[in-house]
DNA sequence: ACCTGAACACCGTTCAAGT
DNA sequence: ACCTGAACACCGTTCAAGT
């Protein structure tokens, strides 16, 4: 990639986060062209549909998925609660930007998505603490992993959606982690 | 209401319940105002909101809602079975039209949204399947009819923007189930 | 190879003119 | 009182011209 190149895609991804975080994931592409100084074609080049764009903004949070979950395995408590802090951690994961749990959890088990490697990130993610729980025998045996992503996602989509606070999402996360276990 | 009004009015619900149908509730309002063959500004002057636009398409769907729950109510069978039937009903409801499930679900509890009546008609729907519950003490004690349809709706958006089938949907709704009976 | 920005299409929304 | 449709603003997308 040319210097000038990589100059753009880097200056379009920074700005993107900045708009994504105040203005939500249907912010306008051409503000944020504006706002980095090119042109809307080159956006365009280097991100030929919104969701590519997405994807390059996710970049540096996947990092943070994975210390959200080496941190909530080391949860001292029962599974019950392990799960249930889990779960927040997740919501709290997905819902950075407005509009971003909806295209995440939709995203789920779409291998076309542009965003898939976020996505396998997040599925792994639960797999690690769906297998921890596994060893004390404490979830049910038919719990799939994707059927997780999307339960709890759908929970963070709504509450997304309808601007509901962490107090309104728990008990629905309760409902749930009961549900999921024996 | 003069005479010509009211046509327009009809027309243009009539011409929006298709599109809907065809293309889901994002569909463009210019396309319903030239099929229903008026200006722009009679649909903006009927229903200064899209919103406003899906509450009359909805008003014929009330009656089915009153049907639907009195049908599940006289299901034959266990406790569990009797909810699970309905939530798949709920979920059927609620997914006529693409983009339905989000802005129901979202809409739950908000007395400002325009749709606020068909909510509360899904809500008592929804009430009165948990009070049959409770009176054989199936359910937990502290579930919250809003919370109940935060719950089943976010399993429809989640369902409805991921174009999964009824049978991906089933066990997400076996969990809820299984999470809100004691 | 990459960028620019004019140009196009589409959509929501408003409002002056008309009946 | 109601309708019409031109007009405006905004946005996504494309592409010929330029470096």
């Amino acid at each position: 990639m040319r210097a000038d190149a990589k100059r753009n895609y880097d200056r379009i991804v920074e700005v993107a986060r900045e708009v994504f975080r105040d203005q939500g994931y249907d912010a306008s592409l051409d503000e944020i062209a504006k706002r980095a100084e090119v042109g809307p074609g080159t956006l365009y080049r280097h991100f030929p549909k919104r969701e590519n764009l997405l994807d390059a903004v996710m970049q540096s949070w996947v990092d943070r998925v994975h210390e959200t979950t080496d941190k909530a395995l080391t949860h001292e408590g029962s599974d019950r609660e392990l799960l249930l802090n889990w779960f927040e951690e997740y919501v709290a994961l997905i819902s950075q930007h407005k509009g971003g749990p909806a295209k995440i959890t939709s995203a789920m088990g779409n291998p076309d998505s542009p965003i898939m490697t976020k996505c396998q990130v997040l599925s792994e993610a639960n797999g690690r603490v769906i297998e921890r729980l596994g060893e004390h025998n404490a979830l049910r045996d038919d719990v799939d992993v994707i059927q997780v992503c999307r339960l709890v996602g759908g929970v963070a989509t709504v509450a997304d959606q309808a601007g509901l606070d962490a107090d309104a999402v728990r008990p629905m996360l309760e409902v749930l982690a009961d549900g999921l276990m024996r």
